[in-house]
DNA sequence: CGATGGGTTGAGTTAAGTCAAATTTCGTGG
DNA sequence: CCACGAAATTTGACTTAACTCAACCCATCG
């Protein structure tokens, strides 16, 4: 058990990267293995099959396709969207890092909807039946995956509430400030972040057209609510958007 | 043991109506006990709190208020909706009977929605702790569990797509199509129903106004798409509102 | 350095909303 | 059972927020 693995001795690999570990994953308080202690989370980490490589606008898994793992966003940033039978599309969210993805699967063992990786991106493969075993024995991972489902149920309601009744420009300042604390929640700036999905793809999830995805994103910094230069997004008046997206305030 | 209970002895009251329980309740294959067999279902029936009675209008749950149970509707209907800051409302479903309520609170254990009766009803209590302790020891429950929240996922991606990306036209005729559905698999007519909500009900979960709801059933009903009368509802040409959901059919 | 895909801006259009008025339905008490 | 008021619904006329169409800009990259 001393003898090295051979990757140890290659240069600049350590292990850790060719073998990553929940337990070593800055996002193991936001993900999956929240709350479980040492023992329960190396078990979690034998069951995970493996962590994939998916390349940016790869597809993680499409309508359609049998279910067979969660994946959990290591690294990256995903979008999910459903398809009508006239090929329209509509994106359903945009998921990053300690972020599940799959859910929707359970019901019928089929994907319910596409997931393509919006930048180079890592995830963790979660063979659901192995899963589904080691829940049985580990009630904290219990109740952590349900909390995850039901988070998923609480999202998709305010995407609803968002696109059953909010105006154009309450919608946009509500995707700012969610995405806003998605970073902080990550240890990231609350202020300063990159944009991962295009104008387009914003337009779609918001409802609304390319057009006026950048209209609004003008219209915002005409105000002094923002910096844009490109996908790099700068909030200058945070509360100003909290105000706008709960509608107590109507905006110049 | 042989002792009648007092209740039996009270004429047209059965213990049954009393008592009732999964195995002798009409929704058991749509419902949570799905699937499970007489000794398990008997189990789940002895961890339900009480069947409560909800007259309509009244207040199943609302948000903030802490999370104890789930709740299967017996017989009734239901609406959950969000509420902004602002005051305004958006039906996030309406819900019918073998439906669970509820499931939106496991995240955060206080409900994240208000729910309504919208009719007389009746709803089985599922103390969630309780519930937990099955899921252990029942895989079959679990995973229909597990099934259940994934359709609700589910079901909320799908009204993204009609709240994002449909026309008005569609978006209703995709609604009276789902209802249809839904009381086809619950052994009803597919083709008619009574409307349990209120127009204004109708469109706020479309994201319309109820003038364009009224127009819409105007408009189906000149085209010889439907009979309507008050909340009765025929549907005369299932195909075509199929086919207008779709969106591969414009309607006249 | 020209092609390409994303993004911006302006002008005109339209689907659905607002406002208003008429009509029907429903619940309640006489 | 009927009358009445309140609530829900329908319909029409007009308005508007957001869309479509079109032109243009700009960053990137082979």
């Amino acid at each position: 058990m001393i003898q090295a693995l051979p990757s140890l001795v290659l240069p600049g690999v350590s292990v850790e990267a060719l073998r990553a570990r929940c337990s070593s994953c800055s996002m193991h308080q936001l993900c999956l293995p929240m709350g479980l202690d040492t023992a329960d989370m190396e078990r979690l980490d034998q069951i995970i099959g493996r962590r994939r490589k998916v390349p940016r606008g790869a597809t993680l898994f499409r309508i359609g396709d049998p279910f067979a793992s969660l994946y959990a966003i290591r690294l990256g940033h995903f979008k999910t969207f459903q398809v009508n039978p006239d090929g329209a599309e509509q994106i359903t969210g945009f998921q990053m890092s300690g972020e599940l993805l799959g859910m929707d699967a359970i019901s019928t063992d089929r994907h319910h909807c596409n997931s393509i990786a919006l930048e180079d991106s890592e995830v963790c493969e979660i063979p659901f039946g192995s899963l589904q075993q080691l829940l049985v024995d580990m009630p904290t991972l219990l109740r952590h995956f349900h909390r995850m489902m039901s988070q998923e149920i609480t999202r998709e309601q305010s995407v609803m509430l968002l696109l059953g009744n909010m105006q154009a420009t309450q919608r946009f300042a509500a995707f700012l400030v969610n995405l806003s604390s998605r970073y902080e929640a990550r240890g990231y700036s609350a202020t300063t972040f990159q944009l991962r999905m295009t104008r387009e793809e914003i337009g779609n999830y918001l409802g609304l057209t390319i057009e006026s995805v950048s209209r609004l994103l003008s219209k915002f910094k005409k105000e002094g609510m923002l910096r844009v230069s490109n996908r790099e997004i700068e909030l200058l008046n945070p509360a100003m958007l909290k105000a706008i997206t709960a509608g107590t305030r109507t905006c110049g």
